[in-house]
DNA sequence: TTGTAAGCGTTATCAC
DNA sequence: GTGATAACGCTTACAA
């Protein structure tokens, strides 16, 4: 693999060292390095055994400073759902394998009011390439902006399209919950209730949309009490699943915004004896682990957040990737969920 | 906050601009900016009083040329447990706000034989001052070798004492394993199965010395049929409730040797509607998110994995961080796991 | 205690 | 097409 072994600390040869056994100046040596097309096949030829005879490797920091840039992609994020996090980091981490960047980590806080501040200093400071943002930060808009006046490339993720297709992949969460909500309906369910990601996020309120739209689909209603507020979270699902499952006339199946809450709804139906799938069916969204280790294993909407990460890096930097498939060809950069079938559905049981 | 409004494309202040207006050298500006001892006190305020006007930051892309030092951490990682990288890395980025520092996020492939070469071409390239390792791969001792040699100094993470107090933080997971396992037999169990880690892993070996360890406290036995594989996975957990649960005499507990393959033994329990805690107690390891969003809630060994990242840090780069309360002073650098009792442990049901 | 000069390893400018 | 020469912004000698 090495074309040349040094010892431990033996010095890395320098663009210096290429030239003078190339015969030709630093700068042509730069010209081939950074692929230059005013080379002529004879020069570069000679250039490039010479790399390859040094092992040589540019050094990041000294293009770092020339080109006023860091060789690195800086991943934005203020995700309260870590599997969702590392998820995509692996998909990114994945596109950018044996290219020359490196992914920098940087969680931020929504909530602050000093986050535009920060941000910047931030990307001022590393000067990463780009930027890649998670959701929910990745809802703001003056983040966006941000980018584009430093010239930091961008890409956001969202749940729908926030951006314009060069600046932002995204998933198809309404389509899909409509898709898996109708499923109830056509099983036999009548009352379904709803139990909803925090207010002031996109994703949630996509998805509730989507929940809306097939129950409206159907000529179903939602009442009041079958709608339960969240964020997210184990806690905010198991109060809702004591409320909706404490009702008169509780619904024979739930939608939950994500896992977490799904497994907080059956945590509820467990504790109370409610069968499930037999007597309460219960759908979740993410597909995070929690889906597969809770009992019985949760009906979800897969969200394809690796194959995010992967396509963010695409379209953040095509020309820093080694050539590779050009994927599916499409540029929409939508791409969709699908819907997990698993052991929390069935219909509802008989009167 | 900003001393200093520049347009969004505005030239960033250099060295040069703040030596200029407080009548200095360069050079007394970078002793300024490096804490250099050397100074008056007269001459270092006056350099600061420019620094906060100019709104001045160094920049580091020109620091890591001239440092031949990027002022980055890196975290190399193998690790099958997404959570538990997630929550390192968090501690991590806890510690190292506020500082000059980023992360850089590096997964590794443990079984690749060019892993050193991966490692050293990384290391080499992105000259971050330090590395983190997390396990399993930081139990390669290769790999500390190979940072001392670059000049890279490092901190190994593991589940027993793997380096000397600076290059390692470390748990108890033996002991933690051992006093839960002697709880179970407190409550009565004499039956208790066990699941195991993957083979060649360090936290694997030390848990089960653990549970041996309280077993043999108690002069019980463990017989071979209670001992079952695992490889830290929900499906092992699933074979290993399979088997385990349709011995002849099953065990009255089971311990796993990480949450989800304990949420996989519930899965099975619930499945053949054995009742846990009431017929089955079942206990973990990590206290991950799983532990809580499974039914019954999972009793488990929380593996004090945040703090880790947050000592690591501190252990690596002390003198990056701004002053900050010295820890329990305790630089033995082994962090306690806790038992956390939820509700998956019961005595055993009577005979 | 402070300043001067010479890098660090690359790219940009602009001639040739 | 190619090559001097000057940046890029900071640090490390070494001198004062």
């Amino acid at each position: 693999m090495a074309a040349q072994t040094r010892g431990p600390r033996g010095k890395q040869p320098t663009i210096n060292d290429v030239a003078a056994l190339a015969g030709v100046s630093k700068k042509t040596v730069s010209r081939v390095i950074n692929r230059s097309e005013f080379l002529t096949d004879k020069t570069r030829t000679a250039v490039e055994k010479a790399i390859e005879q040094l092992g040589f490797v540019p050094n990041p920091q000294a293009r770092a400073l020339a080109f006023r840039r860091n060789f690195l992609i800086a991943l934005l994020h203020d995700n309260p759902n870590a599997q969702t996090v590392l998820n995509f980091q692996h998909g990114v981490l994945d596109a950018i394998r044996d290219s020359d960047l490196a992914l920098l980590v940087r969680p931020v806080d929504r909530g602050s009011d000093r986050l535009l501040d920060d941000v910047r200093a931030f990307l001022e400071k590393q000067r990463p390439i780009g930027a890649l943002l998670l959701p929910p930060i990745s809802e703001n808009d003056d983040l966006a902006t941000l980018c584009e006046d430093l010239g930091v490339r961008y890409v956001r993720i969202g749940s729908a399209r926030i951006d314009d297709a060069k600046h932002c992949i995204s998933s198809n969460d309404r389509e899909m919950v409509a898709e898996a909500v109708r499923g109830l309906v056509e099983l036999g369910h009548r009352r379904i209730g709803f139990v909803r990601g925090p207010v002031g996020f996109r994703s949630a309120a996509e998805r509730e949309e989507g929940f809306r739209e097939a129950l409206a689909g159907a000529a179903l209603e939602l009442p009041d009490d079958l709608h339960a507020p969240g964020d997210y979270c184990y806690p905010a699902g198991i109060e809702a699943g004591e409320a909706l499952l404490s009702l008169a006339e509780p619904p024979t199946a739930i939608f939950c915004s994500n896992d977490e809450m799904a497994a907080g709804v059956m945590s509820v139906a467990h504790g109370k004896g409610i069968r499930v799938p037999g007597e309460l069916s219960i759908i979740g969204f993410d597909d995070s682990p929690t889906a597969t280790h809770i009992w019985p294993a949760l009906s979800t909407v897969r969200w394809p957040i690796r194959e995010m990460g992967i396509r963010a890096a695409q379209t953040l930097v095509p020309d820093f990737l080694s050539p590779r498939i050009e994927g599916d060809g499409d540029k929409s950069n939508i791409l969709a969920s699908t819907f997990v079938e698993r052991q929390s559905v069935a219909p509802p049981p008989d009167r």
